[in-house]
DNA sequence: TTGTATGCGTTATCAA
DNA sequence: TTGATAACGCATACAA
């Protein structure tokens, strides 16, 4: 009765789900699917569990799942690839139905090298891998993958405070060891090679992705080089750092410096001023990523969803002189 | 060997794992723990996955989860008894050891003995149902619940308004259906209350838990009560909300009027003016939770975890004339 | 220290 | 339509 295979007589089913109901009995999912009847899970795995991209994201993916009668495993590595490699193993031994790897990741061979091994293992206990928000390893076409365009998002972004006519733009969050910061970067580069600017590597500063890391790495270039505009910010956890900094050193924004984000969070519209930033597509982030690892949908090719430059408040023309 | 409960001859272990990570192979954790051996997963469910406070308390339930070597599954309910139900009936499925209900429940005898229902579910199959954020039902004691004063909050918030000087204070996100809702708004009436002052009915607002609601719902406040020279807040969402009212009304804070939030969520200390707010223990709630779901502590009475405000920017002297 | 049998709660198959 | 039985991958107990 409960598989619904077989035809049984109404009579019957109806006493079964009787007695049922009355012993508060429900199928054993674990023995079900141990019977290769289908899976009845599937992860998404974060390094952390921050940032309104990832509730978006989550929320996105869960919707999918659930449409597909599966529950969501939510995971935090925390970065860490021996943890990553851990919750790989428990999730083929857990037959998830399949895993979402997301985030932003070492970029190194050596860390392709281990995914492409994740796929593998996966594969085995027929499960899909597919990364989400970091490319694919050595762009490699046989490992599912769906990202956003970091490195367009930013190139518009910098574009925009070019066209407003600063010249000395810094770039805030540099770290060329993740695909995503350094994908995000060379949009930045790549700006300012098209308009023929030379890159300043004192505008480019190394920040760890938290507002007060962002704080003193903008507090310590503005010692050294009080000539910057504008700034491109990683994250708008970063920008949200550079305000800070900003404000502390009594400069206006954008009358003395622009700032731009990356994410469109929650509440950045409502600062002062509201954050010009870029919007990437979480929620449908999400979606793919989820119907990729279920195989709802083959990867015709790697899917790189756009980004929106959203102008806000915090970036207007240069002035010729400060102060 | 992998059971690891059996004296094994080394060299024969070592052979068993060669073969193993030569063929790929790990134990099938659904067989595992079919035979009883232990619980594999834990599940949250939330309403929403929105807002700082659901992705602290996930990071920390996820924390001790891992700890104990289960996989926290995240679940939605959207606030739909009927999914809610499919959701336990799922878990109870799939053997889950613990499941946590967090966020708001309606407030009615009837949303009562469903929560008793599913904890009487769970129980069948040896798991446990812990509330969270939210008190037990008819102050059952036999119904674990770790939940945080919301009352002793707002209270706290309130009197602070009150020592001020306010005393045309205002309610905004006031929903009596819903038990957050309810003990949220009983601390503000205490506070007045202890001060001799009568609630005005036309201060108290309903606004769903959007900064869009909550901005028309100021808006409209204010057109019938422009002597409201504070307001509190049910969230920091409602507070943003009440931001933009104001400044589009071309209202100062908090020289014209005085705002509280409730949540600390990120970047409300970056808004202008900082906001004063409530912050409530997210992650212990969530560790403890976790830790109750999975019988590692048994709950000694109901736990109600202590709340503080945080006086930022966002509150002030009220001003004898305004404007 | 190792091999063998039994049971767990399902699904699937085949006979009645 | 229904009942009996094998098989799934494991844990457990017991014998070798």
């Amino acid at each position: 009765v409960f598989a619904g295979k077989v035809v049984v007589r109404e009579e019957a089913r109806e006493r079964v789900l009787a007695s049922a109901s009355e012993l508060g009995y429900v199928v054993n999912g674990l023995a079900r699917s141990m019977m290769g009847v289908g899976r009845q899970t599937m992860a998404l795995v974060v390094a952390e569990m921050v940032g309104p991209s990832f509730a978006e994201l989550a929320a996105a993916a869960e919707a999918v799942a659930t449409r597909e009668g599966l529950l969501l495993m939510l995971l935090t590595s925390h970065g860490d690839p021996a943890r990553e490699a851990s919750l790989i193993t428990t999730l083929r031994e857990q037959r998830a139905a399949g895993v979402i790897l997301v985030g932003s990741a070492r970029n190194a061979a050596e860390a392709d090298e281990r995914i492409v091994g994740y796929r593998d293992a996966m594969e085995q206990v027929g499960a899909r891998l597919v990364l989400c928000g970091r490319p694919a390893p050595f762009e490699r076409e046989d490992v599912d993958a769906v990202d956003y365009d970091h490195e367009g998002g930013v190139h518009e972004a910098t574009r925009h405070l070019l066209d407003l006519g600063h010249t000395k733009i810094a770039f805030l969050g540099y770290d060329p060891g993740f695909t995503m910061q350094a994908s995000r970067f060379s949009g930045y580069t790549r700006a300012l090679s098209e308009r023929g600017a030379e890159i300043d590597d004192e505008l480019v500063v190394v920040a760890a992705n938290t507002t007060e890391a962002a704080q003193k790495a903008l507090h310590d270039l503005l010692e050294r080089r009080p000539d910057v505009t504008a700034v491109v910010c990683l994250t708008d956890v970063i920008a949200v750092g550079a305000y800070r900094a900003l404000r502390a050193r009594g400069l206006r924004m954008p009358e003395d410096v622009s700032i731009v984000g990356f994410d469109d969070a929650p509440f950045v519209a409502d600062l002062t001023p509201p954050l010009t930033t870029i919007r990437a597509p979480f929620a449908e982030l999400g979606r793919r990523a989820a119907a990729l690892a279920l195989g709802l949908v083959t990867a015709s090719e790697h899917d790189i969803l756009g980004t929106e430059l959203i102008v806000r408040g915090s970036t207007a023309r240069v002035r010729s002189t400060r102060r």
